[in-house]
DNA sequence: GATGAATGAGACTTCATTCAT
DNA sequence: GATGAATGAAGTCTCATTCAT
């Protein structure tokens, strides 16, 4: 009945693991970013998890591990590659030649379009803004380059009211957006293109001094 | 019926007696409402466990399956108790007697304490309303009970073009509200008088024909 | 290709659980305890775990957290239970009757014994006690108790040096019977019994003067 | 054979070239063995991995594999260094001329100093040896080893009685030393020099009759 | 009605090990 | 020989939920 030890045994040794080599290590990270984003989109952060997102990219759990330190940090690469890509469209769309009202126009209609696609992920976001420090903290500094692209964009004096304004035009933009992307305006028996009209008038306003 | 004690040995501790909290179950229910809600608000959905809800409000976690069928099943009670309770203020508000100015200025007053109050309850709720389909349903439930409200308030035309510019009101002063009491208005540098001004304003002309 | 939300379902709920009282919870505790400590034995800290552990006790996963905060407290809890129950032993030997040799000889068959039963134990503690400053602060508390007792048991003047003898004393008694009490002595061709009798020379010593 | 270098394109960055530290694999495989020792000691077997090992040497975690067939063969063979290390040390201390008191002080000193520097490998390897057939084997063997060499410089009779005495010294010699090392002396207000005498006294008598 | 110990599926994360390059 | 991205089994811990008392 002693020194019963040593109780691990030939099985003690870790088996194979075939693996394929698919690209750059960049790429891995791209992939597991792009399956997050459509997990956390489709079933939000709390609906799914590291290892499922792995396999979604093509890898297994531990790879998700080796490319960020915790579930969180793809949220935010997430996060952050989604902003990136819709401002770099709302910037361009700006840009564009035509006039002010046209341009609003397809304005409004790419940030719909953007939150139609991302819904999901943004219902998650704003939950975890509230309660992860870190996610928060993101957050701001992205609203925070928004307001600042917004007033380059404006070429104006940078007026602490025209800073108001131009976070007035964002929340709205965003809201109104959410409301028609999640289907709650249509469930409601409102009329889209009224909220749609108004949404670029506001945008109408904010760049036609430009 | 109440007096429901544990008999106490001739040997009772002087220590206070656990001091059931006893009384009616619709009371032991609303005790479970209230810790929900602020455990939600504090910590949010996904940050708090049934077992401690039902101990801040002072029960074992059995008793809360006794009363809710699921965790998600407070978090509706919650939703509706402060939605009930938001609502009531905001249309003893609008009925005051004034300026339709000063009672657009108290009902942005009002408001803004609700989210103040409520933001991280209010942030959980977002992120669960588009991912949970009876999170979802009440929620929708919810606005068409306050545009309805709204459309009373205002006795006029139930016009769909009256309706698109009361959801307009909602969503715009719910978000703009949000961001002022969640503290990223302030963090951005932004002023927070001229966006209420400017919420004061968008309400002023939807109470303004009352 | 949109808005694929609320994947749960009703497999969200979690399935029943069914349990049998199995006395007290000091009672569960104190089987945890009993369950960690031999398998702590037999296949050392780092060779189980404690889904392992809880089964061993007879009981689910989850129970474990119930009654300790991590792994390393059941170590701790195995440590203590052990420390107490050797000391006890050897206090009441020594305050036996009888000659101080013949109540050295039964000291050092009494710990001899203890070592032999928790011989992985007590192998695992020592490379916890050097890594885990929790585990080595509990070690260092044990061992001054051991060393007051001894103090207490000698009667004699608290001198340093009479505490440098106890500390010696402790530590040869120690590493002697472990090295007995893993086999190595035996594997080494050294005589069993001339190690023996100088740990008896040894306590022997130390408690004459009682 | 040690020129492979990166071929560096044309736009060469300035910074320090990647530098491969190659040699021959002997030199690999004692770099990797120092940098298990090290690691070892400052984090317990369990507390570090073998990537880590590997990089801590400069290597990639394959090249640990292509020395070791896995991590336990490192600690072996840290293992041996060290003791062959100290063993070696110890040896040339007893051979030197001077009186026998002299020499053991010196002993007594050098293996304190060994215990000091390797605290945390042996603390590890006491928890292996008693779980692990391969770390017991060869630990046993490293003491047998010992044990020879101390018959050797006794000179004296191979008697059971000498290999007892020697080995009841090594076993003092090295707990004690090693309670000093890890500070567990000091922290119980223990005389650190009362105890040094003692295994000076000890290792004198064991040496005296050379 | 309330209790609270117990449940167990499952989430997050680690790391010894492999193999295509 | 070396590399290092990838593997996947497994361990730690959580928490929504149940049911015998």
């Amino acid at each position: 009945m002693e020194s019963r030890r040593r109780a691990q045994g030939p099985a003690a040794k870790r088996l194979a693991a075939p693996r394929r080599r698919r690209g750059t290590p960049h790429e891995t990270r791209e992939r597991l970013v792009a399956a997050a984003a459509l997990e956390f989109n489709q079933r939000g952060f709390h609906g799914t998890d590291t290892n499922r997102i792995a396999r979604a990219a093509g890898y297994a759990p531990g790879t998700f591990y080796k490319h960020f330190p915790d579930k969180q940090a793809v949220l935010l690469a997430a996060y952050e590659a989604w902003v990136t890509s819709e401002w770099q469209t709302v910037a361009s769309l700006v840009a564009e030649r035509g006039s002010a009202a046209a341009r609003a126009g397809r304005l409004v209609d790419a940030v719909l379009d953007f939150h139609r696609r991302w819904q999901g992920l943004r219902a998650s976001l704003r939950g975890l803004v509230a309660l992860e420090a870190d996610v928060q903290t993101f957050h701001r500094a992205q609203r925070r380059r928004q307001l600042d692209s917004l007033r380059a964009l404006r070429r104006g004096a940078p007026t602490v009211a025209g800073r108001a304004a131009d976070a007035y035009m964002l929340f709205v933009l965003e809201r109104v957006c959410d409301a028609i992307a999640d289907g709650e305006v249509r469930a409601l028996g409102v009329d889209e293109d009224a909220l749609v009209a108004r949404l670029v008038a506001l945008v109408h306003t904010a760049i036609a001094g430009r």
